[in-house]
RNA sequence: GGUGAUGUAGCUCAGCCGGUUAGAGCAUCGGAUUCAUAAUCCGGGGGUCGGUGGUUCAAGUCCACCCAUCACCA
């Protein structure tokens, strides 16, 4: 029976870049996402900005833009970060937008008439020059305990102490520089203390599967015993100015950014059902029978697990069924630093052109149900990514597809395919399990222990050994597919994490038109085509780059930012073309038939390509980066209508495209997608 | 200051309700192998399980205190 789940990530403030902090959030949750769907559960991911609030006001004021522009330009960086790391949102909104004011206005006004909402005058500091309301992080001053200058108005950095604003001396306005005052205002609050809200959380919190033990404790502990009352009341108004939703018949009055930024789930939800013909309700009444998950950071537990569970169930909605919070990042064991460079933002990991797959391998591999940090060590990184992924897991394929290929042409053949089968189901079940609990580090561990398996028996069986007698064909035959049959079993179990390459060995590969399901597991592969490699080591020298790319020195400039970056090549765009010059040049889809060395030729190899129709012979230089033998099969793109060119070793009828930087090693082939023929125009 | 979490080999981590000589991967050392992106396989070395004290026939595993790191709260 498919279940409904509806899944979330918390939304992402729409100020500043999105850094690895960030991604081990998205990362886990696209993880846990695209194993469900795997399993044909009906599963949607949705996310959005979180774009109202104080700083993001101030923001779009010093660079002078509007707050919408703002917002905009971090919507466009964001889906384009985490796009880049494959994470894949069935939504991706915004906050800011009619569906999520309509529905905090609802929510709002159902609170309201359930008696929950109250407003109260309070006093707050007041920015006199700038003529607004400062949040606590907006007041400074010297700590009433040790006296550092330059405080924050709610703790002190120097000692430690935690304080309220009114206690700091000397407080200035971080904004004007000016001294606040102190004034009444009427503010909003949804009564959190009203007993109902209460008793709700109190059985809320404690329902098995809702909350991790560490945080439903912590819960408790917020809650206090029965009958202690220890929660206060919510404040969520802000004043005018503030970058938000105006509350319904209250002028100046506006939602404070964390009673919208859940609403947005909702918002986007809404937005992602108009778009799909999905019915809203059957996810968000009362009574629902589907599922509704919210991962989110440990810092954030108490917005989602009272506030929010809190609002739903008194505005007459369906509460979350569990709530998931995970750990801080730190890399080489420490907060993240700017100045040693491990803020790392997805921006440069993606600009220096390191695989996404590595760094979603990694936290993978650290990460589980827990709320305990976790650590990326930039060494460790490196050397588990290529030892896992490369020296295990992608080298059994490597290691056995030419065999096959070789004498074989490509087909599988098992003796005994039920055992394995059923070996490969029930590995599914384990991996399934640890999946479902989010135990991402458990799951890795028991899936590369199975690689390990698979290499051992190939050890031991000596396919080498075997392919040198010809009597012995059956057994090389056997001894490679059950290889072959792993590395498709492994591969299926590590899609959720490793989707793109998981994408390539079921089309490439094994010739799939689709991508794996967990009930794959339950199939043999008949043939795989000729191996290529999959995926690059990761190199010191580019870990080195990145941290160099993100290490903002005391004088930062834009060059100093991203040293390694290929951004030589400056587009020509005083040399345009229209396009019937480009339409002159014939591109071609090619198979590279053969490949071979040119005697005597320092850079050059000889290609044989296939257009389907006709065989042409290429020189290429690219011997430098590329083995001939791993170039035999596979697609390129190339010049037909190339003038032939009489070389020192022969005629050359066109050229094969590659992309190549002019101070950065390597030189690039490029390729189609799968699909693409020999013989294909490319325009 | 209070509460909680964490602290196990050089690195990253497993260790269920306390029970034989504390495990894995990586790194390192020795050997094998050459199918594979110097990948793989076999074997060895390496830890007084943060510290101190206690409970117990028996503690990495329970208790107390202390230290370190992190978070939350006032």
């Amino acid at each position: 029976m498919p279940r409904k789940i509806l899944v979330t990530s918390a939304l992402p403030y729409a100020n500043g870049a999105t850094h690895f902090g960030h991604l081990v959030e998205y990362i886990q949750t696209d993880i846990w996402v695209r194993f469900q769907k795997m399993c044909g559960h009906e599963c949607w991911y949705i996310c959005a900005d979180d774009t109202h609030g104080t700083p993001i006001m101030l923001r779009a004021e010093q660079e002078g833009i509007t707050p919408e522009q703002l917002i905009a330009r971090v919507h466009e960086e964001r889906l384009r970060d985490f796009g880049g790391f494959h994470v894949a949102f069935d939504n991706y909104y915004t906050t800011h937008s009619d569906e999520t004011k309509q529905l905090a206005g609802d929510i709002y006004a159902r609170l309201q008439a359930a008696g929950l909402i109250e407003t109260r005058s309070i006093e707050q500091f007041y920015d006199p020059l700038k003529q607004m309301f400062l949040p606590d992080r907006y007041i400074k001053g010297e700590c009433p305990k040790c006296g550092a200058k330059d405080q924050y108005g709610d703790n002190c950095e120097v000692c430690g102490a935690a304080y309220t604003p009114a206690e700091v001396k000397n407080p200035y306005s971080v904004i004007s520089g000016a001294k606040p005052e102190l004034r009444p205002s009427e503010h909003y609050f949804f009564r959190l203390s009203d007993p109902r809200c209460q008793d709700f959380l109190r059985h809320y919190t404690r329902e098995a599967g809702r909350l991790q033990p560490e945080a439903a404790n912590k819960m408790q502990e917020w809650l206090g015993q029965p009958g202690e009352n220890k929660l206060s009341d919510w404040d969520i108004s802000r004043d005018a100015p503030y970058f938000g939703f105006e509350i319904p018949d209250a002028p100046g009055k506006y939602f404070y950014v964390w009673l919208d930024a859940p609403i947005g789930y909702m918002g986007s939800f809404r937005n992602f059902c108009d778009q799909r013909g999905l019915n809203f309700d059957e996810y968000w009444k009362p009574d629902s029978k589907t599922e509704l998950y919210h991962f989110i950071g440990k810092d954030i537990l108490y917005f989602h697990a009272l506030f929010w569970p809190a609002e739903l169930a008194h505005a007459g909605y369906r509460t979350p069924t569990g709530i998931f919070a995970h750990g801080f990042l730190t890399v080489d064991g420490a907060k993240m630093s700017k100045s040693r460079g491990t803020f790392i933002t997805a921006d440069s990991y993606l600009r220096l052109g390191l695989n996404p797959e590595w760094l979603r391998y990694y936290y993978a591999a650290k990460l589980n149900s827990s709320m305990e940090d976790i650590d990326l060590n930039l060494e460790d990184f490196a050397a588990r990514v290529n030892s896992d992924l490369v020296g295990k897991y992608l080298n059994i394929a490597s290691r056995c597809a030419g065999f096959l290929t070789k004498f074989f042409d490509g087909k599988l053949h098992f003796d005994a395919a039920q055992p394995m089968r059923a070996a490969a189901v029930e590995q599914g079940v384990l991996a399934a399990k640890s999946y479902e609990a989010r135990e991402y580090s458990r799951a890795v561990r028991d899936i590369m222990a199975v690689a390990d398996r698979i290499n051992e028996a190939i050890a031991t069986a000596a396919p080498w050994a075997v392919a040198k007698d010809e009597n012995k064909r059956a057994e090389l035959h056997d001894i490679c597919s059950r290889a072959l049959h792993g590395f498709y079993v492994v591969t299926i179990l590590l899609q959720p994490i490793l989707p793109v390459t998981a994408r390539r060995v079921a089309r490439e590969l094994f010739d799939m038109q689709r991508d794996f399901r967990w009930d794959d597991l339950d199939a043999m592969p008949s043939r795989v085509a000729p191996y290529t490699h999959l995926m690059q080591r990761i190199e010191p020298q580019q870990i080195a780059a990145l941290v160099e790319a993100n290490r903002e020195s005391l004088a930062p400039t834009e060059a100093a930012q991203f040293p390694q970056l290929p951004q030589k090549d400056k587009m020509q765009t005083d040399a345009l073309i229209n396009i019937d010059d480009f339409a002159k040049v014939d591109l071609r889809i090619a198979r590279i038939a053969n490949a071979e060395h040119v005697e005597g030729a320092e850079k050059l190899l000889k290609l044989t390509l296939d257009l389907g129709t006709e065989t042409r012979t290429v020189f290429a230089g690219i011997k430098s980066a590329y083995d001939p033998a791993t170039l035999v099969g596979r697609l390129t793109v190339m010049v037909a209508n190339l003038a032939p060119r009489k070389m020192k070793f022969g005629l050359s009828e066109g050229m094969v495209l590659a992309a190549s930087g002019s101070d950065s090693p390597g030189i690039f082939l490029l390729s189609p997608d799968s699909g693409a023929q020999p013989g294909m125009r490319v325009k």
